[in-house]
DNA sequence: CCAGTACTTAGGTTG
DNA sequence: TAAGTACTGG
C-alpha cells in the first residue's frame, strides 16, 4: 500500500501486521496514533470488514479524530462502521443492547461520581454509621477499586485480607456499605462508572452466547493507551480476543499515570504471558520535540526503576534549553506566564493556540486565568467541573433521567422538591421509609401515596400527586415527541426556567444561559441524529451517553484561538509548541500524598515526563516561593524533579533572581486583593464580550459577585417594621393580592393547614407559614 | 416550610 | 478559600 511509505520502518512493520497478537511500545511523540490509523486502514484494504473492528481509545475525542483520519483514507462509508470509543462508552452501548440478559432496563441510568457519593452518604446515614469514620471519599475509593479488581460485594465480605484491612482501619463495615450500595444501584436501574466494566465482565462470563456474538463481531481489536487499563478492562479485552487472537495493544509504560484509578502497568508487562507468540514493535524515534526536550525528559525518567527498555531519540534540532523560572507567589507565577505568552505572541508571531499551561491540580488554574484575563489573552480551561456536572444542568437532566428511568433514586431526590413545591425533607424521609418497607421505588410510592404511606396530611398528598401527574404528563410524550421540544417543555412546566429567570444576579443569569445552552445542545443533537428513515430523536436517545461526556468531547475544532489550560493528566496525547509546567514545588508536584511510597513517587515522575514531552519547541518550568492554600499563604520550595534534570539542558537564569522582595513578603493579603479582577466589573464584562460563553468553561458558581448595590440592611429592617398592617390569617384566602416583606407583591393560590401558596412574579411560587410570614393584603 | 447565618472541614489526578 | 451541613428565627 502506498500510504505505508509515509511511515518509518518500525511504524510500517506495526501498521502492516494483520493477524495475531501484537504490542506496540511507543515512546512519547513517536507517532503511535499514526500507526493505529494506518493499521486500521490497512486492515480494511486487506479485506477485513470494517464491521469487525473495535478500537478502544482513551477519550471519545481521540476516537472521533481517529475516525475522521481513517475516513479520509478509506472513505466515510467504511469508517462509519468502525466501533471506536472509550471502554466506558463502547460497553455502555453493549450493555444497553443486552440489558435484559442481566436484569437491567435498557434505559438504565449511568450514575456519575456525584450520584454515587450521594447514595453512599444516604446509606451511611441509614446504617447508622459514623460519617466521620465512614467518609464518602474513602467508601467510594474502596468500592471502586474492588469493582476494578472484579471483587463482588459478596466476595468482598468473604475476603479475609480485605476485611482485616478494613477492620484495622476501624471501618469494619465497608463491606456492608458495598452490599447495600450495589443493591440500591440495581434497584434504581443504575450503573456507576465502574459497573460499566464490572457488569460487562459479568455479562461476558455468564452468557457464553453473548460472548460468542461479540467475539465474532470484533474479530480485530485495538487498544490504545494500554498502560492505563485496569484489571477489569484487561479481562474484557482478553475475553473478547480469546477466539481470534487478533489483538493489538499500544502503550508506553513511561506514560502510565492512572494507577490511582486502578490502572495496572502489569497489563503491559504481562502481555507476553497471555500471548506468547505476540510480535513486539518499538517506536523510539520522537518526531515531536527538540533534542533538548527529549534528552531532558529521558534524564528524568531513568530515575524510575521499573520500565521496559527503550531509547527514545530524535533527529530534530537541538533547540532551546528548558527555562526554569522562580517567582515569589502563585499570583506572580501567573503574571509571569501570561506576560511571557503575551510577549512571545508579539515577538515571534505565534497564536494563542500554540500555548499550553499545564498543572498538577485543577485549583492552580485560578491564578493563571486571572493573569491571562488581565492581558486579554483568550484561554480555555479544560476539566474541572464539566458542563454536565453543574447544578442547574444536573437538575434539569434529572427530570429527563426520571422520565427515562422512573426507578432512578438519585434523580428523584434531586427534583422532588426542586423547584420548591413544598415537599420538604420530612416528607421525603417518610417516602423513603415507605419505599424501603414495601420494597418499591420512590417513584412507585409517589405514584400511589395512599397505598404505601400513612400519616401524610392531605396537603402533602396533593402536592405529591401533582408532582406525579406532572412527571406522568411528560412520560406519555416521551416516545412520540422530539427531544428538544420535550426538554423545553420540561424546563418550562417544571418551573426551572421561571426559577432561574427570576434570579438576576450574575450567577443566576449565567445559570439561565447554561440551561439555554443545554437546550441548544439537544437541538443540535436532534438535527445531527435525525435520519430520513428515523426522523424522530427522543429524549432517552439524547440521554444515553450524557453521563460519559467530558469537556474535551464537546470541543469545537473550529474555535481554537485560545491558550489551553489543563491538568497534566488531561494533556496526555496532546502536543503544543510552547508548554508551561507550573507549580513545580515539593508537596504540590510531586503531590504531598504521593511522596511516601516509591510506586506513587514514580507515577508522579512519569506524570512529569508526560508533561515535558507535550512540548515541541519550548518548555518552561516554574515554581513559586509561596502559594495560597485554603486562603492561607504558605511558603514553598522547588520540586525535586527540577534537580533530577541534567543541568546541561537547563537555562536557570530566571531562577536565580533574588528572593521575594520584602514588600511582597509582608503583604500576603494584598497580593490576593491585587489580583482579583472581579473588584472591577468591567473586567468581567470585557472578558465575556471578548471570548464568549464557549471559551469560559470555569463554573460560574465560583465567580465572585461583582459589586452591586445591595439593599442596606437597616433600610430592610425599617421596611419590615413599618409596613405594620399585617393581615390576620383569616383575610388570606385564595385569590387575594398580598405583599411580603422580601418577595414583594404576590397572589395567593391556595391556603391550607395554616400554609399559603403564593405566587410572586419576581421570585416565583412560595410556600409560606401564615403564623410567620407577615403578609399584608393589598388591592 | 424557607432562607439566612454560623460553623466545619476538605486538601489529587478521571470516565 | 469554598462547599457543605446544622441551626434558628420568621
Amino acid at each position: 500500500m502506498e500510504y505505508l511509505n509515509e511511515l518509518n520502518t518500525p511504524q510500517r512493520a506495526a501498521a502492516a501486521h494483520i493477524k495475531g497478537a501484537m504490542m506496540v511500545i511507543a515512546g512519547a511523540g513517536s507517532g503511535k496514533t499514526r500507526v493505529l490509523t494506518y493499521r486500521i486502514a490497512h486492515l480494511i484494504d486487506n479485506n477485513v470488514d470494517s464491521f469487525n473492528i473495535l478500537a478502544l481509545t482513551f477519550t471519545n475525542k481521540a476516537a472521533k479524530e481517529m475516525k475522521l483520519r481513517i475516513a479520509k483514507m478509506i472513505g466515510e462509508g467504511e469508517a462509519r462502521n468502525l466501533w471506536m470509543g472509550t471502554f466506558h462508552s463502547i460497553f455502555a452501548r453493549i450493555l444497553r443492547t443486552e440489558a435484559d440478559k442481566i436484569g437491567y432496563p435498557q434505559n438504565f441510568t449511568i450514575y456519575d461520581t456525584q450520584d454515587s457519593k450521594n447514595l453512599l452518604k444516604t446509606i451511611v446515614k441509614e446504617l447508622g454509621l459514623d460519617d466521620k469514620l465512614y467518609k464518602t471519599n474513602i467508601l467510594y475509593g474502596r468500592i471502586s477499586s474492588a469493582k476494578n479488581n472484579l471483587i463482588s460485594p459478596q466476595a468482598y465480605l468473604n475476603n479475609t485480607s480485605i476485611m482485616a484491612e478494613d477492620k484495622s482501619n476501624a471501618r469494619p463495615r465497608i463491606g456492608d456499605v458495598y452490599i447495600e450500595y450495589a443493591k440500591r444501584c440495581y434497584k434504581a436501574g443504575a450503573m456507576d462508572f465502574d459497573d460499566l466494566l464490572f457488569i460487562t465482565n459479568v455479562l461476558l462470563k455468564n452468557h457464553p452466547d453473548v460472548l460468542l456474538k461479540y467475539q465474532e463481531k470484533f474479530k480485530y481489536i485495538l487498544v490504545d493507551e494500554y498502560q492505563d487499563t485496569n484489571y477489569s478492562q484487561y479481562l474484557i479485552v482478553k475475553r473478547l480476543a480469546a477466539r481470534y487472537g487478533n489483538l493489538c495493544v499500544v502503550g508506553d509504560d513511561a506514560q502510565s499515570i492512572y494507577a490511582f484509578r486502578g490502572a495496572n502497568i502489569q497489563n503491559i508487562l504481562n502481555f507476553k504471558k497471555d500471548y506468547p507468540d505476540y510480535n513486539l514493535y518499538k517506536l523510539e524515534q520522537n518526531y515531536r520535540s527538540t533534542q533538548n526536550i527529549v534528552d531532558a525528559a529521558s534524564s528524568i525518567i531513568v530515575n524510575n526503576k521499573d520500565q521496559i527498555e527503550k531509547k527514545v531519540w530524535t533527529s530534530n534540532p537541538t533547540g532551546e534549553k528548558i527555562r526554569v523560572v522562580k517567582t515569589g507567589s502563585d499570583n506572580e507565577e501567573g503574571k509571569f506566564v501570561a506576560n511571557d505568552i503575551f510577549e512571545t505572541i508579539q515577538n515571534e508571531q505565534m497564536s494563542n493556540e500554540d500555548f499550553a499551561i499545564l498543572y498538577r491540580t485543577n485549583m492552580q488554574s485560578r491564578s493563571m486565568e486571572e493573569s491571562l484575563r488581565k492581558l486579554n489573552i483568550p484561554y480555555k480551561i479544560y476539566g474541572g467541573q464539566s458542563f454536565y456536572q453543574r447544578k442547574e444542568i444536573k437538575d434539569l437532566i434529572s427530570y429527563f433521567r426520571l422520565i427515562a428511568n422512573p426507578k432512578d433514586e438519585e434523580a428523584f431526590k434531586r427534583i422532588i422538591n426542586y423547584p420548591k413545591r413544598g415537599i420538604g425533607a420530612t416528607t421525603v424521609d417518610r417516602l423513603t421509609i415507605a419505599a424501603n418497607n414495601n420494597d418499591v421505588s420512590l417513584w412507585e410510592v409517589v405514584e400511589n401515596p395512599l397505598k404505601y404511606t400513612s400519616g401524610l396530611n392531605q396537603g402533602t398528598t396533593t402536592k405529591i400527586t401533582q408532582f406525579a401527574l406532572m412527571i406522568k404528563s411528560f412520560k406519555v410524550k416521551v416516545e412520540k415527541t422530539n427531544a428538544f421540544d420535550l426538554a423545553e417543555e420540561i424546563a418550562r412546566v417544571s418551573g426551572i426556567s421561571r426559577e432561574l429567570n427570576a434570579d438576576k444576579t450574575p450567577e443566576g443569569i449565567s445559570r439561565a444561559e447554561n440551561i439555554q445552552e443545554l437546550l441548544n445542545g439537544i437541538k443540535e443533537f436532534c438535527d445531527e441524529q435525525a435520519t430520513d428513515e428515523n426522523p424522530l430523536v427522543t429524549l432517552p436517545d439524547f440521554m444515553l451517553d450524557v453521563a460519559l461526556l467530558t469537556d474535551a468531547d464537546s470541543d469545537d475544532p473550529e474555535d481554537n484561538d485560545h491558550v489551553t489550560l489543563m491538568t497534566i493528566h488531561a494533556s496526555k496525547g496532546l502536543e503544543f509548541p510552547h508548554v508551561y509546567i507550573v507549580g513545580l514545588e515539593e508537596n504540590l508536584f510531586p503531590s504531598q500524598l504521593s511522596i511516601n511510597t516509591r510506586t506513587e513517587l514514580e507515577e508522579e515522575r512519569r506524570l512529569f515526563y508526560v508533561a515535558m514531552t507535550r512540548a515541541e519547541k519550548r518548555c518552561t518550568l516554574s515554581y513559586a516561593m509561596s502559594r495560597y492554600r485554603w486562603g492561607q499563604l504558605n511558603p514553598c520550595e522547588p520540586s525535586r524533579f527540577i534537580d533530577e534534570i541534567d543541568s546541561k539542558y537547563l537555562d536557570e537564569s530566571l531562577a536565580n533572581k533574588n528572593d521575594i522582595p520584602k514588600h511582597i513578603q509582608d503583604m500576603g493579603g494584598s497580593i490576593k486583593g491585587d489580583s482579583n479582577p472581579f473588584r472591577d466589573q468591567s473586567f468581567l464584562n470585557k472578558y465575556k464580550k471578548q471570548s464568549g460563553q464557549k471559551t469560559y468553561t470555569k463554573k460560574p458558581s465560583s465567580t465572585p459577585a461583582p459589586h452591586k448595590p445591595a439593599i442596606p440592611a437597616n433600610l430592610k429592617k425599617v421596611t419590615a417594621s413599618t409596613t405594620g398592617n399585617f393581615a390576620a390569617p383569616k383575610d388570606i384566602i385564595t385569590g387575594v393580592q398580598v405583599r411580603h416583606e422580601r418577595f414583594g407583591k404576590g397572589k395567593v393560590l391556595n391556603v391550607e393547614n395554616g400554609k399559603a401558596t403564593v405566587f410572586f412574579p419576581t421570585s416565583g411560587q412560595k410556600q409560606l407559614l401564615l403564623k410567620f410570614a407577615k403578609l399584608e393584603v393589598i388591592g
